[in-house]
DNA sequence: TTGAAAGCGCTAACAT
DNA sequence: ATGTTAGCGCTTTCAA
């Protein structure tokens, strides 16, 4: 590859009056200009982002750091909608992204790598598992500008870009109560398998039970799995098949978990929506123009992932920026899923 | 962020003994070696990046580009899995993947840019578009280590990585036609938006209609519409209704166009399998659990871009190595859409 | 076994 | 308007 040298001297100027050229600053004359122009037209020439980098001390890449693995299955396009949103926001600022391979499992692994190595200027943590503390601490000890979707670190130097999955779990049983539902169950993970987010919209569920349905002991009517959807269908199965009476609606934590209901909840001999209810949770169904279209609850994740590049931006430029935080609301999706319950025979 | 100087000042010994036991090469005594680790470890060093690559000319990153957006609906599970495979052949050579903005409506879109600034040391491309004629001369001008996935470029300095997708048509059709289908239609896309991909299974389809049924003039039953189900629905719905007598089978250029077909055939008020059978391509509805689930065909995605991980990683290691070309085969998927067709009544 | 010097490609600051 | 110098953090080569 050519280098400014290269260009300067097929140019017949010095390299400085290359990097001027190219930065645009700084006199030079509209013919020399012209000359350099040509050169590195000729030569193919760009700038080395080694040389460039280390001088400036910065590097125009984000780092993009996700604890989850790509491909497997659904839970992905969560991710993918984040990702999108944090690639239009890339293209706004002219930054690349930088994925590194995740390791949880090697204890030794170094979340913050990237940015210890100065390969990056700053982190977006999708953060679908915790940071562990140190981490935490680590950002705060070098000032790390950092922004952590899907989670809310307490920690004063982290900004962070959330929903409000309480509320919209609140909501969701809302839904439920006002056509008339009372034997409302909750499909979640066992625990395991939760992150902060999953645990909000149980909370919400069981605030919205408390305080609209006067039950404190709703968690009679939780049923925990793991993401699959054969895990679901058998939770599913067996707490209706333990119940006297069976359940007239199901909030599940997810869109994948409410499909493992809706089969479970079918093959028992129940229809939907007529004698169960179901919604679940980030219209992501819809995509798949499933039949029944399935209730749930949609995110709004590109304009999460936008914002938050949006936000790691304004902390490289300026290092003493305030920390800024930032709620997304969640939109209630309809569906084929959702009726009045059916009217009680005792 | 310390560097290697500010090591050496807390070791007591030059910046020199500092880089040697890093890069583990030369002699340091076992004293030495440990005042150095701790001093590493007290202030938290990692070797700057900038200044490693722009001595060794080597970035340890692989640029990845994706002509598709990001969380645009089904597409990605594809570009998902590839991504996977990726990061799986990332994490073996240690090595960091660069995703950049795609641009394709900007004329002045540099695909190389990452590679001439020096930012990563080989590109992988993922090509559910064809890169422009320019971009190859480029390539094979500056000996730029590239791997394409998904398409076949005939240019001698660029390796690839693809699955059969001709023969899987050709496959796919014989499914059908050893069940004892004729009247087998195939739906793909618009012409605008073809890749070399589909345009394969749609030539297997032709080949196979033409050696096995003797049919030359099996256009006739190809339909054509964009990716979304809804147009894949009209586009279904309206060739049945012009048909005098309704096809027995389709076999679906993707997945998510075999659901849009399915729903269509039903509303016509054919049932599927027993009236009509349907084949998609991709294997992925099965994550979903799908009722009925739907036949189709299976790429080895995350196989696949581990092997582009490799042969990049080849290529940069060894700028001589020769072009590597590996064609990885489909399987078939079974489902529920596929069974004899009926019983001709005339 | 350790250190000193040179240079990778670039830009900021200082000449001319 | 253009050129020179120094230095960003690192490794390779040569010296001690």
């Amino acid at each position: 590859m050519p280098t400014q040298k290269d260009v300067a001297k097929l140019a017949g100027v010095s390299f400085m009056t290359v990097s001027r050229v190219i930065n645009n600053n700084g006199y030079v004359s509209e013919e020399t200009r012209k000359r350099v122009e040509d050169a590195i037209k000729q030569l193919g020439y760009s700038p080395s982002f080694a040389g460039k980098a280390l001088n400036r001390g910065r590097t125009d890449t984000i780092g993009v750091m996700t604890p989850v693995r790509f491909g497997d299955g659904f839970g992905n396009v969560y991710l993918l909608g984040l990702i999108r949103g944090i690639e239009l926001g890339c293209r706004k600022y002219k930054k690349d992204m930088l994925f590194s391979p995740f390791a949880t499992d090697d204890p030794d692994f170094d979340y913050l790598r990237p940015y210890k190595q100065k390969k990056v200027d700053g982190l977006i943590y999708i953060g679908m598992q915790s940071m562990p503390e140190e981490v935490h601490r680590e950002i705060q000890r070098y000032s790390i500008p950092c922004v952590v979707i899907g989670d809310r670190p307490d920690d004063h130097s982290i900004s962070w870009v959330d929903t409000d999955n309480e509320r919209a779990g609140y909501d969701s049983v809302k839904r439920l109560v006002s056509l008339g539902h009372e034997r409302i169950g909750f499909v979640g993970l066992i625990p395991e398998m939760y992150n902060s987010n999953i645990q909000d919209r149980e909370n919400g569920y069981k605030r919205a039970m408390r305080e609209l349905l006067s039950m404190d002991d709703s968690e009679k009517w939780i049923m925990r799995s793991r993401f699959e959807e054969v895990s679901v269908y058998k939770a599913v199965r067996e707490r209706f098949e333990m119940l006297d009476r069976p359940l007239t609606a199901l909030f599940c934590a997810t869109d994948r978990i409410a499909l493992g209901a809706l089969h479970a909840v079918k093959d028992i001999g129940l229809r939907v929506p007529e004698d169960v209810s179901i919604i679940g949770f980030d219209g992501l169904i819809k995509e798949f123009l499933f039949n029944p279209t399935i209730a749930s609850n949609e995110q709004p994740l590109v304009e999460m992932g936008k914002r938050a590049a949006e936000i790691i931006n304004r902390h490289i430029e300026n290092p003493n920026f305030p920390r800024e935080t930032c709620i997304f609301p969640v939109y209630p999706v309809d569906g084929d899923t959702v009726a009045p319950p059916p009217v009680s025979l005792n």
